[in-house]
RNA sequence: GCGUGGUUAGCUCAGUGGUAGAGCACUACCUUGACACGGUAGGGGUCGCAGGUUCGAACCCUGCACCGCGCACCA
């Protein structure tokens, strides 16, 4: 054993061991090694952004996987914790794109498509790593062999795959509709990418004059004057008697101004969704420009007829005919008119505003504020645009839907015994029995229907819907926690609408279908391709297109001159959802996946950690995915954790510049304390108020810990020697009492994921107990003389410390491992039970009743533990209050209630930090003398010099008032007549001996006061 | 509007029916033989408000107020 320094330095102890692990394959997950009686453990990482950089976040999330993980190891599992990085098509495009501007002055385009991602590839084997590495610092014990990359090509497989599948059952179409476009990016965007930012503008009111009544006018409200030259109808409620039956007229749209009167003529339409009370009751309908308008649209449009097709559109009709006026930057086009051709579209808008005004159309404009939707990303407003894109219509909702415990499910957490009989734990059973027939509950909701050179989704042919009969098993198997998160997730999923998986991007999985090229075939060799045995040309009965067939398929068509392929990538999320398997050597084919060591072992994985406002995003993706794919849910239990905010309670930013750079907090206080801090601060599912001072905190904390073992090798001695029950002191059997019940604590607050209740208890248990009683106790039998006393404390403390240790671990993995160690624990244990490291040590089992009989742990070590404690701290009053402050000894005397072993006294005498403590039964204070009044008897502080008897006279009349208001409040309840009756007899006898000892000391104070004279 | 979380010491939060707690901050004292990244003692709270249930409520129920968050959303 050498000496350890007085202060950890955490640096010099961190990367070593991660070398270490690393270098021995501690995170290396084996499926061949996964049993009955050493069950597989799997958590996959959220994969963070390959451009980003660790933030709080994703400490608090990964310290929490982290601590998931080592638990795990110590539990006895094969644990494979799967990292890796997501490819963040908008944010890594932007940020490279941003470069090139800046350092070549060009754009993505000046340098083309291929060149343009083989920059990004660059770019990402440069600066890609950083997280990861990042990751490492704080500890994280990833299967680094195992990382995964969502463009690692096996995995841009799985995605092509994916697709090609939903789109062979029918789930995946292409479209013109509606969807929320980011001028600045120029993508299309999901729903759920969409923000809405309450917005400051103004409510315009201006008038048109209705075609057939010259002379009447109708006031129109709206916050869009620059979407005027889109208008295509105007709406009224058909049941508003003001407006109705004006239902057929038409209206003279003001803008574009220069065009003429009978092309400016739009229909008065009668619509339901207007509401008679907002505005004038008269709606300005702009299809190309607006979701809701873009329905009426198509509500009025199929009560004219059934399928419609432009050549269709009779004259009637023709007015709904959305006008596009925007331009994909956000500009307007020609359409909008000579006034607004070219502006801005915010600019736009005051400009049409000038040329209502001009026409004598204003009426009035009013400030006015309301919610306006903004790209997630781009932070602009969202423009929505009617815009051909792929669709998904969301797989096996039902199924994703059931599988989630609601409160009240009262479904036991993951447990393994709930699989189907004949399904190993881990083994993928799943594959082959997939619930088909869950699809049918995944239509879309009405009005998702696809107007414009869109296609009606449909079943694969073949493919045959049964009845769902795989909901009854998975319904509530897999748990959140918190709980309440579920029913977020099942609102959500009740309420979906297909999902827009393209993207206007470059920088992505390229969507797999292909074009014929103009020309290429002709008619009767398009119908032979679709006739033909290859399943990869899909039949297509698209106007848009001009073209009857597809080719759908991971590999390009065999005749690549004829084809184009689509240009779009898809959405990242939509390579994510496929995470928990894609990332386990999934290919798709049942077999082959049947036998994939690291599937069949660790999926579905155990737990997924990450933060509730992913919930759609992800974890609900995950989880159709996962079913549609493997039939099997993705994870048992899904962990939310809080936001991370600072200590104003502000979220974190880059731009408000409040979030801390968590490698700089590491780099001064240490990986461990800064998981303790963050930890310790961060409850079940509440958010986290961060502050410096909790990671100050952590360092303090593994400085006493790194100080509370040094004392331990100060003492010196045989490490791990047996404990002899004869030579335990009460204060041994207390400690070893009290570390029971942290285990038990421990282990509980862990399981339950109360992952603060645990680090709360760890810090009682060791800093509250361990070292300010325990340990100050124990210096009376180091500073004494007998050996074997010695020997056998030292015992005691390694006892405990190898306990704590190990229940530290997967919290504070550096300095535990470094103790470890250094304390020579690590010798006697078997190699791969902690041997070679602490990470496969057991995690502690609360003592056995035998062990708890052996030692002499029964119910009185407490009572006596904490009437030795309360002697001391009145003892240690008395001092303050005589000025007898630390640093000077005093001269105690105690008139012992009953027998007391001299070794307690010295312990007394010691924790009083007193010179002397003497026992005297017969003992009789000078008049004044300084008391207190104790279980253990009356301690006397006899003062040398003078007495100040007045002063004693007051402090005993204080102590006795307070004794006396809480002798009145127990004999209140007492007298209760219903009191006695009603409660329980536990609780009365409780009170009964609490106003017993309430009574004996104010005997003693009464005793004490008369005996001043 | 619907849903959801919160309101306890100066601050951040535990406590979910039986004597109101922790950490930080604050005050005083102490560099004593693990640790000043430490120790000892202390001050500080009618547990948001109002009812109800109960022998007993910070805790359960009802209502209200305020602060968050999510979803929806009317031009």
């Amino acid at each position: 054993m050498t000496e350890i320094p007085k202060a950890y330095e955490p640096q010099s102890v961190e990367d070593k061991w991660y070398d270490f692990w690393v270098k021995q394959g501690c995170f290396t997950a084996e499926p061949a090694r996964v049993s009955d009686k050493r069950p597989a453990y799997s958590i996959v990482i959220p994969p963070p952004n390959v451009t980003g950089m660790l933030h709080m976040g994703h400490v608090l999330n990964n310290t929490i996987q982290d601590i998931l993980s080592r638990k795990a190891r110590m539990d006895g599992k094969e644990v494979l914790w799967l990292p890796g990085t997501d490819h963040a098509g908008i944010a890594t495009e932007g940020m490279v794109a941003k470069q090139i501007r800046k350092e070549e002055k060009k754009t993505k385009q000046d340098i083309g498509r291929e060149e343009f991602i083989k920059r990004v590839w660059t770019w990402k084997e440069k600066h890609g790593g950083i997280i990861i590495a990042q990751l490492k610092k704080l500890g994280c014990s990833c299967d680094w062999t195992r990382e995964r990359f969502t463009m690692d090509p096996d995995y841009v497989r799985n995605v092509q795959r994916v697709f090609v599948d939903l789109y062979k059952k029918g789930l995946i179409y292409r479209g013109k509709r509606m969807v929320n476009w980011c001028p600045a990016t120029q993508t299309a965007l999901s729903d759920e990418e969409v923000e809405m930012k309450p917005q400051k503008g103004f409510m315009y009111h201006f008038k048109v004059e209705v075609a057939e009544a010259s002379g009447m006018w109708l006031t129109i409200a709206t916050t869009r004057p620059e979407t005027i030259p889109g208008d295509t109808a105007v709406a009224v409620n058909p049941k508003d008697p003001r407006y109705a039956h004006l239902i057929g007229k038409h209206i003279v749209r003001p803008l574009p101004a220069e065009l003429p009167r009978e092309q400016k003529l739009i229909a008065i339409i009668g619509d339901e969704h207007v509401d008679f009370e907002f505005g004038t009751g008269v709606l300005k309908v702009t299809p190309a420009h607006d979701k809701a308008d873009f329905e009426i649209c198509q509500r009025i449009t199929k009560w004219a007829g059934s399928r419609i097709e432009r050549t269709l559109f009779t004259d009637e009709l023709s007015f709904m005919e959305p006008i596009e006026i925007m331009n994909a930057d956000g500009t307007m086009n020609d359409l909008a008119g000579a006034d607004l051709r070219g502006l801005d579209r915010f600019k736009a808008r005051k400009v049409a505003v000038e040329k209502l005004t001009e026409l004598g159309a204003m009426i009035e404009e009013k400030p006015y504020e309301n919610n306006v939707g903004f790209s997630q990303r781009a932070d602009v407003p969202i423009e929505p645009r009617l815009s051909e894109q792929w669709f998904l219509k969301y797989p096996s909702v039902e199924v994703s839907k059931a599988c989630v415990a609601q409160s009240g499910d009262g479904v036991q957490p993951g447990g393994l015994s709930e699989l189907s009989p004949g399904q190993r734990p881990g083994v993928v059973g799943g594959i082959g029995s997939h619930p088909r027939g869950v699809r049918e509950g995944s239509a879309a909701p009405a009005g998702a229907g696809q107007l414009f050179g869109g296609e009606e989704p449909r079943a694969f042919s073949g493919a045959k819907f049964q009845q769902p009969s795989g909901l009854g098993p998975n319904a509530g198997k897999m748990q959140f926690h918190p709980q309440r998160w579920a029913k977020v997730y099942d609102h959500w999923l009740t309420n979906i609408q297909d999902w827009c998986i393209s993207r206007q991007l470059w920088w992505g999985h390229r969507i797999p279908v292909w074009y014929p090229k103009p020309g290429a075939f002709t008619e009767d060799q398009i119908h032979n391709l679709i006739e033909s045995q290859n399943d990869a040309y899909q039949d297509v009965a698209s106007i848009e297109e001009g073209v009857s067939v597809r080719w759908v398929s991971i590999e390009p068509p065999p005749d690549p001159a004829n084809w184009t392929q689509d240009p779009d990538v898809l959405d990242t999320w939509f390579s994510s959802w496929l995470w928990p398997f894609a990332t386990m050597g999934w290919t798709g084919d049942k077999t082959q996946d049947s036998n994939t060591p690291t599937l069949r072992a660790f999926y579905p994985t155990t737990d997924l950690v990450t933060g509730p406002d992913i919930i759609f995003f992800w974890v609900a993706r995950m989880i159709m995915a996962g079913y549609e794919n493997m039939g099997e849910m993705p994870f048992k239990n899904v962990y939310f954790t809080g936001i991370i905010r600072d200590k104003q309670g502000r979220k974190m930013s880059k731009t408000l510049g409040n979030s801390p750079d968590p490698l700089d907090l590491i780099a001064r206080y240490g990986a461990d304390a800064l998981r303790f801090g963050t930890m310790r601060s961060a409850p079940l599912g509440q958010d986290v108020l961060f502050d410096e001072k909790d990671v100050e905190l952590g360092r303090n904390f593994c400085n006493k810990l790194w100080n509370a073992c040094r004392f331990r090798q100060m003492q010196g001695g045989e490490v791990q020697g047996e404990m002899d029950a004869k030579l335990l002191s009460s204060d041994d059997r207390w400690i070893l009492l009290r570390l029971d019940q942290a285990i038990r604590e421990v282990s509980d607050a862990l399981a339950s994921y109360n992952f603060a209740t645990a680090v709360q208890t760890l810090y009682r248990f060791f800093w509250s107990e361990y070292c300010d009683w325990y340990v100050e106790a124990s210096k009376a039998a180091f500073f004494g003389e007998d050996a074997a006393l010695k020997a056998n404390k030292v015992a005691v403390i390694d006892f405990v410390l190898s306990h704590l240790l190990r229940m530290f671990h997967p919290l504070l993995p550096f300095i535990t491992e470094e103790l470890w160690h250094g304390m020579g624990y690590s010798a006697d244990m078997p190699e791969d039970q902690g041997g070679r490291t602490i990470m496969f040590a057991r995690w502690p089992k609360p003592l056995s009743d035998e062990e708890k009989e052996a030692w002499g742990l029964d119910d009185t070590v407490e009572t006596f533990a904490n009437a030795k404690f309360e002697l001391v701290t009145q003892g240690r009053n008395l001092k303050t209050q005589f000025n007898i402050g630390a640093g000077k000894k005093g001269k105690f005397t105690l008139k012992p209630a009953g027998q007391l072993d001299p070794s307690e006294a010295e312990v007394l005498r010691l924790l009083l930090s007193a010179e002397s403590l003497e026992l005297d039964p017969n003992y009789v204070p000078k008049k004044g003398t300084p008391t207190a009044l104790t279980k253990l008897g009356e301690l006397y502080l006899p003062l040398d010099g003078l007495v100040d008897m007045d002063a004693e006279r007051v402090r005993l009349t204080k102590d006795t008032a307070k004794i006396q208001s809480e002798i009145e409040k127990v004999e209140q309840k007492l007298a209760n007549p219903s009191f006695a009756q009603k409660v329980p007899a536990a609780v009365l006898e409780e009170h009964k001996q609490r106003l017993a000892d309430w009574q004996a000391k104010l005997a003693q104070a009464k005793a004490a006061i008369e005996a001043l004279g």
